[in-house]
RNA sequence: GGAAGGAUGGCUGAGUGGUUGAAAGCGAUCGCCUCGAAAGCGAUUAGGCCGUAAGGCCUCGCAGGUUCAAAUCCUGCUCCUUCCGCCA
């Protein structure tokens, strides 16, 4: 979240970034709030110290051995006071606090401004796949090579799940084990495997609650929530800690499978692997210092590409737009690879630096080393990268005339050295 | 799921109503000593809010309550440990 200070501090900026996600957020009707709760903080915090003043003086009475009935029925009206104020108080406090938790992280002034067709493509790599014939689409490959079964699926769970068989269900962990190997291996990171159900704190410490409950699946009986993301129970794993400076950057990697209710997106991709209720991904999630922060983030994309070359798979990167951007993210760049069967560039990896938005929701601190003091770490993470699209865009372009796949050669040790799948 | 015990600062741990934001020890940092180090000695060593500052306020797992006054008493919750049960 915003911290409060910075909202009352620079108002025209926070309303102009709410505007350039063309959001309709109340601002003044905030720091209004926010007025009344310090107005009232300061005749309490006076209230309190006539109070610990006076308990000095009761306690120096009962040391003397001297009568404290007059002072002692004096501070019950003043303690009636305090309490009225402290009730008062808390309800401003959890308004403002529930306020905040709604106002979505400013956006970076390298971000264009505009809806969603306002993204710049900054580059692209690879040609696009030549077929002397119509390419299938990776619904039709994957039923005839009998390797993903959407309607077994349908039926075991319901729609928009998947169900991968024989070589398809090898392709899938070979495509796991291929990335966070070279992500351990490649680019530095340290391998976590995290629970896939969360409690509430985390899902808000990154800023999925409160405002997207519903695109979530949630155990009533627990209070649990299935993840939609690595990104979660990793960026968590440092909720209320403070790090040493010397241990900044931390690089993780970790495959999840990742659940999506996707409430209001039927109609949308909603055929084959493009917009399921549960993927598999490798995600990548950095914690590092503020000044490092965006060159972080170009790091980043960097190593989610470094997957989509060594799989020879033609992408390009584009930077989103105010309005695409997600609640929590100052910057974003997404990575689209082509799938020539439904000739469509899919999005594989979303790579993100969200500030100190996540880390002062989630109170992730680290000690400076030269003044001692604390700051807020800045988090990032990236997919690196989402599985099913890139399942679909491996079947796609490496068809070939007879129906067959290539595997590509990075695969290969992971598959038993295969080099079709037909 | 049942029973018992516990949660205090970076760590260990004292503290059962008022001078305790918190003893002591460990660790860490700085200084003295030393050619250098160890040992020893001395000092410093929680976070947040308000304030230019002086200073004030808050925080002893979380949330309520009792009281003039709560780390300390009461209630609920969460988590941890141990034992039993169940289980891959």
């Amino acid at each position: 979240m915003l911290d409060i200070k910075f909202i009352r501090e620079n108002p025209d900026l926070v309303k102009q970034s709410l505007k350039n996600r063309n959001l309709k957020i109340d601002l003044d009707a905030l720091i209004k709030l926010d007025d009344y709760r310090r107005k009232i903080l300061l005749e309490l915090e006076d209230l309190r110290a006539k109070q610990n003043k006076a308990n000095d003086e009761i306690n120096a009475l009962l040391k003397a051995k001297k009568d404290t009935k007059d002072k002692i029925s004096s501070m019950k009206e003043i303690s009636e006071k305090t309490k009225k104020l402290e009730s008062e108080l808390k309800i401003a406090d959890s308004k403002l606090g529930e306020l905040l938790l709604n106002i979505p992280n400013v956006p970076h002034e390298s971000v264009p401004v505009g809806d969603p067709t306002k993204k710049k493509i900054v580059r692209s790599w690879g040609e696009l796949p030549k077929k002397d014939f119509k390419p299938a689409t990776h619904i039709e490959l994957a039923q005839r090579l009998d390797i993903i079964d959407f309607n077994r699926a349908a039926k075991i769970t319901g729609s928009n799940f998947i169900l991968y068989k024989g070589w398809g269900a090898k392709l899938e962990r070979a495509l796991i084990n291929f990335m966070l190997d070279f992500h351990t291996q490649k680019h530095g990171y340290t391998e976590i495997f995290p629970p896939f159900l969360v409690n509430r704190a985390s899902m808000t410490g990154t800023g999925q609650l409160p405002k997207l409950e519903e695109d979530m699946y949630r155990l009533k009986d627990d209070d649990l929530f299935l993840i939609p993301t690595a990104e979660v129970p990793v960026t968590n794993i440092f909720r209320d800690d403070i790090l040493d400076e010397e241990k900044l950057p931390i690089y993780y990697t970790a495959y999840t499978a990742c659940f999506r209710r996707e409430a209001g997106s039927y109609g949308k991709d909603t055929k084959g692997l493009i917009r399921v209720h549960q993927f598999d991904k490798v995600e990548m999630v950095k914690f590092v210092r503020p000044e490092a922060s965006y060159d972080e983030l170009e790091k980043l994309v960097a190593d989610a590409e470094d997957i989509l070359r060594a799989l020879g798979l033609p992408y390009r990167v584009a930077v989103l737009s105010t309005q695409d951007l997600s609640f929590s993210a100052s910057k974003c760049y997404d990575l689209e690879a082509y799938a020539s069967g439904v000739d469509c560039w899919l999005e594989v990896s979303s790579c993100s630096n969200f500030e100190s938005f996540q880390a002062r929701r989630a109170n992730i601190k680290f000690r400076k080393k030269d003044t001692k003091k604390l700051d807020f770490v800045h988090t990032l993470n990236g997919s690196g990268v989402a599985l099913a699209r890139t399942v679909a865009a491996i079947l796609e372009n490496y068809q070939q005339k007879d129906g067959s796949i290539i595997i590509p050669e990075a695969l290969r040790p992971y598959l038993d050295g295969q080099e079709k799948i037909k």
